[in-house]
DNA sequence: TATATATATCGTAATATTGCTATATAAAAA
DNA sequence: TTTTTATATAGCAATATTACGATATATATA
């Protein structure tokens, strides 16, 4: 098929899904880490520093804003864009609760 | 075209982003909050904690296992699997990162 | 050894993703 | 208002992913 059968996982389940989606692929981690770097930047600057197209670029933010990971605002001619706390404070608790588990088991792995 | 490309992008950016892709699934997300409950388990538990068909959960563990997120090991008949630090280990830093930028950028956002 | 049980692989259909060129849109500057 | 600059969208080709039934493999038990 090649269709993922959401409905029969929970929200969190596919919500968690669709961040750690977003964030793979290495044209966006290269986008998120930029902005961790610069704090933020207009769409040109991100464009310039990625080996990509400029519609390909365009197409790669805007998943990561559809995902609640960056967000983007205009500022006069350009848009100036940014990471979104929202996105990130979710997925947070969820690699917390996999380091809590790691920390916490012992030996009792396979 | 649909092939990344990644001789353009660092290999920590593409292994950052193998890592996250290879949690980007519902199912996969739901594989690792099941070992996480359990500690360890055989794959048959997970094929009947899943709404997915044997093959289908047998080609999540498998994508798992190449990202390196869970390991498994022969248990008798069948095989035990449990999460891979080392996997986890390596997405950890890329999201400190980011938890600290957010905490210590204040107001500079766009 | 033969059979049962557990897991993996093959092959395939449906759908999604990646990346591009061409083009549209929208704000700013002339 | 026209032009420039910045970004987004449309459309498309190549490739990747998801899911399944059928089947192979591999270990354990009878």
């Amino acid at each position: 098929m090649g269709i993922t059968k959401t409905e029969h996982f929970t929200d969190e389940q596919n919500e968690l899904a669709i961040l750690a989606k977003a964030i793979g692929h290495p044209a966006r981690i290269a986008i998120i880490q930029h902005l961790i770097k610069v704090n933020s930047c207009v769409c040109g600057d991100i464009v310039n520093e990625l080996p990509l197209a400029q519609p390909t670029v365009s197409q790669h933010l805007k998943e990561l804003k559809n995902a609640g990971l960056i967000k983007g605002n205009f500022e006069g001619n350009s848009i100036c864009y940014c990471l979104n706390e929202e996105g990130f404070n979710k997925i947070k608790g969820f690699f917390q609760q996999v380091n809590t588990h790691l920390e916490n088991r012992k030996n009792q792995c396979c």
